[in-house]
DNA sequence: TGCAAATACTTTGCATGCAAATTAAAATGC
DNA sequence: GCATTTTAATTTGCATGCAAAGTATTTGCA
């Protein structure tokens, strides 16, 4: 069969396109609920893990792009979810600090994880598990 | 441990979200050379399987949204890769339609994926596919 | 027959992802 | 010491992804 590794079916990419935003937006309904957007989400959960980190800490823990990081801390600076600081020992620096409204907010998100997984019928645990090695995979041989 | 379900390295949604961005950017060079975008290469590939289809089963096939589908082909249509003509039958539908130069363009575009997968170095065939078989798994739980 | 409901798209507004250019500050090197 | 280079962020322009509103047709059904 000619031009077969051109066919949708058989490409990685689609599927990655597919279920990343196939869950991108099984979030939106709950994240709706605590006001954030998916990436806002992510930089939440970063910081949830360690606050009071410089930008390039949270892109580099996030893998949000550097351009959209700056208006995404903009935003969310403006639902007082938290604070951009200066770093007085380097001054190109910014430090990312939660309010307590950020801070309080963890509990709120608590049971997001569960409520979407309770939406997976037909991956278990181990294939889960699995999943998320196998895309780490492919995430450490695209790095640069 | 508590929050543990909030941890970045514990969500598949983030996995998802860095692998669909990483293999997304690796497709950038090899697209540019042929003057597409990623998603532009996406509404290619399913016109080289079936031309003169519906814009429905255009998105149907593609999992692109129907609002970027618009604006997607007008810039394909700008560039001569393809026609949307009058469904002269039902006058609510459009046909798509590839230009000869939307045709030629696929031998071109043959070597992408081999060399796309040439830079998995620890992603065997056996892995890619049942990543992709997980994924489908994913994205048919998550369909509404 | 005629009108409400469903279809197929398009348009609009907002939030990124990304590349490239820009600015500010710190680190290096001659 | 001072210019060059590197690092940290921001800004800008373009291309989506998505929800919601709007338009044109076609279907369905009373």
């Amino acid at each position: 069969m000619p031009f077969e590794q051109l066919k949708l079916k058989n490409q990685l990419c689609h599927r990655l396109y597919m279920a990343s935003n196939s869950i991108a937006r099984a979030y939106r309904e709950p994240l709706n609920e605590l006001n954030l957007t998916y990436p806002q989400y992510v930089v939440m959960m970063a910081l949830w893990e360690q606050d009071e980190i410089t930008i390039a800490e949270l892109i580099d823990k996030t893998a949000i792009d550097g351009g959209a990081m700056t208006q995404i801390l903009k935003k969310m600076s403006d639902k007082s979810l938290l604070a951009v600081i200066k770093d007085e020992q380097d001054k190109r620096k910014r430090l990312v600090q939660l309010t307590k409204h950020g801070q309080s907010l963890k509990l709120k998100a608590a049971d997001i994880p569960k409520n979407i997984l309770c939406k997976f019928d037909s991956v278990d645990a181990t294939q889960a598990k699995q999943l998320m090695q196998l895309l780490d995979l492919v995430v450490n041989d695209l790095a640069d």
